[in-house]
DNA sequence: GCGTGGCGTGTGGTCTGACCATTGGAGGCT
DNA sequence: AGCCTCCAATGGTCAGACCACACGCCACGC
């Protein structure tokens, strides 16, 4: 239209960029679009890669970059093989996904560590207080496990590895998928940087004696079933742990 | 050693397969590690693809692959072209990779809808708190923006879609970076299943008036910097809204 | 009949190379 | 100095070849 393109001629007119889409991105897409819809559900396969390419008119690598990323999330997981047990089933583990997605940005200090902080105390308190609410027995005997462990270990190492088990046992007993699953792949993401900050503390006997003291005491909270009492040490046991341990080595001072 | 082997005859002897490494997996854990090294921060640029991939000795499609799923997380971003702007980047956007994965799972049904409920609580919960804190005129007046548009919206998409970004003006004020991805993340990912949700609704109008109340209450919460109303309150209304809405039309009857 | 081994096929895993599109940067000309 | 052209570097995509894996089926021996 002529006419209105010399109407609008005193307001300048902006050319946008005309997005283009990545092959990868339209396969990725098109399988979001199948599980939108109820089309693809956990344990259901996906064709072969050879033939979705062919399908979708994509190459094979791009459909690959697609399911690659896929499983990284833990949606999609491949086996290769022929028979019921090869090619590309739609699967339902996100915590390891989510883990390795946190990881990433706080080792790329992405988030600060004191957000880090309270987005634990969020979480951990939820799961604290559900698990004090509705745990039963073989998921509470998982947290006095990890209390064992923690109570025998004789390195830090071994200590912050247990000490990650406790604090992803309550997750679990919270009974709650996803904040189970956050939980964890916030805790396990720390892990490392938790480890490191033991080292470079002076004495750290003190520190995993008082840490010790407060696990109990969340443990027990846990087996009276006092949600509020759960929560409350929770987010006084993380408080005291991220001030007490100095973190963030590098980039974080 | 067949002698100790004749010894151990007793005991069944486990033969454990052998794990291979795949060839993304691998320039994965080298980028991890050079991240978690500290020798990539955000910003800095990765070699070229086919660089890497001879350093690596890999093939450009094994170092594709694993450049697709940092991409997919918001660490890394690729340019084509020449000169400062190409290449492979660092970068610090973990919230949409967030987003897309939650996304995914709720709609792999692998998070009942209950679980998200609880999580969003709790990160909410501390979203509101932390938002009633610490929040400052900028933030402050992206909320009542987001208010403003939910009071003036005519659909329910305008609404639901106002109202999304009223949680995420408020995780956003929140002034902690993991707390206001997690929450944004969880509530975009709902975006399509609250829509539904509202289109099966009888009545609408009537559960918007609700929400739409209970939005201002928080919003003078907020605003009279009362954290423990403000997040009483959050709380409250993802309870009703959960409570109200009948959400999962799919594999969650 | 049962067990074992060999073969064939389908599938994902990896690599290679060719080509395309994009995006500066450098050099030459006015 | 400004503009234009050319070139090179980079990621994006595709196709094809080959490999490794994992059954399923069939034949053979006991």
């Amino acid at each position: 239209m002529p006419d209105s393109a010399e109407k609008s001629s005193r307001t300048p007119i902006s050319w946008d960029p005309i997005p283009r889409s990545r092959a990868h991105e339209l396969v990725l897409d098109a399988i979001e679009e199948q599980v939108t819809a109820g089309r693809l559900a956990v344990g259901d396969l996906l064709p072969p890669e050879r033939e979705l390419a062919s399908q979708l008119q994509v190459s094979r690598a791009s459909v690959r970059e697609a399911i690659r990323i896929l499983e990284s999330q833990g949606a999609l997981q491949s086996q290769v093989g022929s028979g019921r047990s090869a090619g590309t089933r739609v699967t339902a583990l996100p915590s390891e996904g989510l883990t390795r997605l946190l990881r990433m940005h706080i080792g790329l200090s992405n988030f600060p560590l004191d957000d880090v902080a309270e987005a634990r105390i969020a979480l951990e308190r939820a799961s604290a207080m559900l698990a004090a609410q509705q745990a039963e027995e073989p998921q509470l005997a998982e947290i006095d496990q990890a209390l064992e462990t923690m109570e025998r270990s004789s390195t830090v190492e071994e200590f912050n590895e247990a000490d990650t088990a406790f604090h992803v046992a309550i997750a679990e007993a919270a009974g709650n998928r996803l904040v189970a699953d956050l939980t964890t792949a916030i805790r396990s993401s720390l892990k490392q940087t938790i480890l490191e900050a033991f080292h470079s503390h002076g004495t750290p006997s003190e520190v995993q004696i008082t840490l010790q003291e407060q696990h109990h005491r969340i443990h027990a909270a846990i087996r009276e079933q006092d949600p509020q009492r759960s929560a409350e040490l929770v987010e006084e046991h993380i408080r005291f742990a991220m001030e007490t341990l100095p973190m963030g080595g590098h980039g974080e001072c």
